[in-house]
Formats: C-alpha cells, sequence, structure tokens
DNA sequence: CTCTATATTGAATATATATTCAATGAAAAC
DNA sequence: GTTTTCATTGAATATATATTCAATATAGAG
C-alpha cells in the first residue's frame, strides 16, 4: 500500500478519534466541525475532504460502535454470572487502556437515545441493545438460581442502565481511572446475583 | 396576589417544565429557543418577555436544581445503610408521580460534565455532588460493618454512577415507569451493602 | 368606557457555523 | 524534471437560529 494511501487512512482515523471523544463530551450539535478541526490540528476545510458533512462523520462513528459492542453471542461459560463477569472485566481492563472505548460506549447509548440525533443514525445504533440481549439469559439464570427474583427485563435494565451511568462518568473523568477508582465487577453483578 | 400576576408566573413555570425536558431529550446546545417556544404553544419573540436568553432559561433551571437536589444533611435513620434506602424510596416514589424530577436529576449531571455549558453555571451545579458528599458516611459506615470493603469514594461512584444511569434511561424512556419496570432499591443498595 | 400597562406576535436583524470553492503546495507518476 | 494528482488552506457562501423590535391584542385601573 503506497504511503499516500496510509497517510490518508491515518487522517480519516484521527478525525474519528478525536470527534469521538468531542461528541461525547459535548454532545452532538455542541460539537462543532470547527472544534473538531482544531483538536485535530487541521483546516476546517479539510474536514468536508474526508467527510462530507458533519452528520455523515456521526454516522461513520456510529456504523464503527454497532460493529464492535455487540454482546458476544457464545457463552464460554459454564455459568452465566460468570458471563456478566467476564464481559465487565474485559470491558473495564480493555477500556482502561484505549479509552476510546468508553467514549463509544457512551456514543452508542446517545445515538440511541437522544432526539435529534437523524432517525437514520439512531436505527443503527439501536441495533446494538444490551438490555434486550441480555433478558433472555437472565430469564434462564434465575431457573437456575444464579440470578436473584425479580422481572427479568427490569433486572437487565438495572444492570446495564448502572453499567452506563458508570462508563459515562469515567468518559469524562478519566482522573478517576488513573487513581484506580474503578468499580470491583463484584459490586455490579451483585445487583444481578442471587445470594439466597 | 392580582390575577396578572399569577398568569405570569404559570407560563415562566411552563416555560421551565417545557425547557427542562427538551434540555434533557436533546441537550442544551440540540435544544432550540423556538422548540421549547413551540412545545409550549407560545411565539418563539415570547421567550425573551419573560427569560433573557437561553443561556439564562437554563441558569433559572440550574438554580432550582441546586436548592432542590441536595441529599438531605440529617440522618433520620440509625443505620446509614437505611439512609441511602431511604433516599432511593423516596426518590423513585416521587419521581414516578412527578417526572420532572427525573428530568431535573439528570440535568444537574449534564450541567456538570458536559463540557460546552457556560463555566458560571457549571460551578452552580458542582455545588451539588452526591458522589462527595456520601463519602464519609460510606467510610463510617463501613468501621460498622455495614458497607462492604474497598475504596469509599470509588464504592460512593460506583453506586452514585448507578442511580444516576437509572434516573438517565427513565427520563427518556418513561414507558417503563408505567410497565412497573422500576429497579428494586435492593438491587442498588446491594452495591454497597457488606453481605458477610 | 377610556386609558395604560403588558402579554403576544411575526417579521427583521445579527451572529454563528456548516458547507463550498478557488487557489496553493507537495507528493507521486512518468 | 515535468506533469498530474490530491492534500490543504483560508476566504466566500448559505443557512440556521438566537435575539431584537415595532405593531397589535388584551386585561386591568380609573
Amino acid at each position: 500500500m503506497p504511503t499516500r494511501n496510509e497517510q490518508k487512512e491515518q487522517r480519516r482515523q484521527l478525525i474519528l478519534e478525536t470527534a469521538l471523544e468531542l461528541f461525547v463530551k459535548k454532545g452532538y450539535a455542541e460539537t462543532k466541525i470547527g472544534d473538531i478541526a482544531e483538536a485535530a490540528h487541521m483546516s476546517t476545510g479539510l474536514m468536508f475532504h474526508y467527510f462530507d458533512s458533519k452528520e455523515q462523520l456521526y454516522e461513520a462513528l456510529v456504523r464503527m460502535g454497532a460493529e464492535g459492542t455487540n454482546l458476544p453471542q457464545k457463552l464460554p461459560y459454564d455459568n452465566p454470572l460468570a458471563y456478566f463477569e467476564g464481559f465487565l472485566k474485559t470491558l473495564f481492563s480493555y477500556a482502561k487502556e484505549n479509552l476510546w472505548v468508553f467514549h463509544m460506549f457512551v456514543l452508542m447509548a446517545q445515538a440511541r437515545q437522544s432526539e435529534g440525533i437523524p432517525a437514520q443514525i439512531r436505527e443503527i445504533a439501536m441495533q446494538v441493545d444490551q438490555v434486550e440481549q441480555s433478558v433472555k439469559i437472565i430469564e434462564a439464570g434465575q431457573k437456575q438460581g444464579y440470578f436473584r427474583k425479580g422481572d427479568p427485563y427490569a433486572l437487565s435494565f438495572t444492570f446495564w442502565s448502572s453499567v452506563q451511568g458508570i462508563m459515562e462518568q469515567l468518559a469524562v473523568s478519566p482522573a478517576l481511572l488513573e487513581q484506580g477508582k474503578l468499580p470491583e465487577t463484584d459490586w455490579l453483578i451483585d445487583i444481578i446475583r442471587n445470594r439466597a
């Protein structure tokens, strides 16, 4: 691959990373194309050489997120609690080294929930819905006694909303990471664990 | 009080409620003055009869929130777990009947965290920080064996981020409320409870 | 009923910002 | 070394939206 193309791809990547961070910190509308350009050390006009519009740039990010943030479908663990625990451990430790993971997690939720995101982009983000994806697992796990009693949807919703809240906080306050203030995965698993 | 003034106050209140809902659903910049006016069934120009600017309207909301969302300072319970449990119960049941409470809770977090909110407004919101306010209570409660072991700040942060995540979700999906999909307070208390 | 204050509107203005574009520079092709 | 392609810029344009304002309607005071 010629250097020219590599350069182009790197530049594109730089824009995506910069935009992701800003979109998460300030929201879609608050983030000006000029802000992104400045943060990426390039002229505003150049942004449009790489992406046709702000909306398309945002869409590119959401598409990346949709590919990467689904829950693994196969359970490599014999009990479903360990599945969630494994997911959290992986998520936290990986994100700690790759801050964009926090940002992406938050961006996807924003794209799903915030009115004012163009409908077609919302739909892409909707495909990734950990709450829905977990309901069946929780339901089955309840019968085996791993999860506490209660509406499976409410349990799933509570668990994932909590994770979401924590990811958001860490996304905007990375200082907490450096100080090792990360939650233990157990603390969160205990939201759904049956401790009878 | 003459009818004229009452009318004015009601109108002002209507604007505040409408703006609160929209600011939470779409964010500060995404919410146009025209949107608020339309949702409140009035002309855009009239908004400026009641508030000098969009920023001042937002500030008025944050000031209201700063007065209302601090944690009660006196513990009317003999054990600190019951304090948090009482707070959550009150919060959820009251918010269920008064949706603006969800919105206000979320708005305050937004104002605190989102860059792109004017600095002086951020500062007002910063005064309300449940995480900081709870650290000492948790620390003391750990010694008495009520709370699990671990960094008190991390525990407080985890608990409140979880609550935050849930409030956000409920603020944008009130349907969950109607379906009774609310979390049990126990599920959240178990994040911090010591179950040795 | 008349007058005054003020609530309300819709259009005008100012400003911010997304987007376009002509010009320039630099790298690759030949 | 010349030509061609494309990255890059900064200024120009278009558009959206906050804010202002002159005009009108309406409610209360006298």
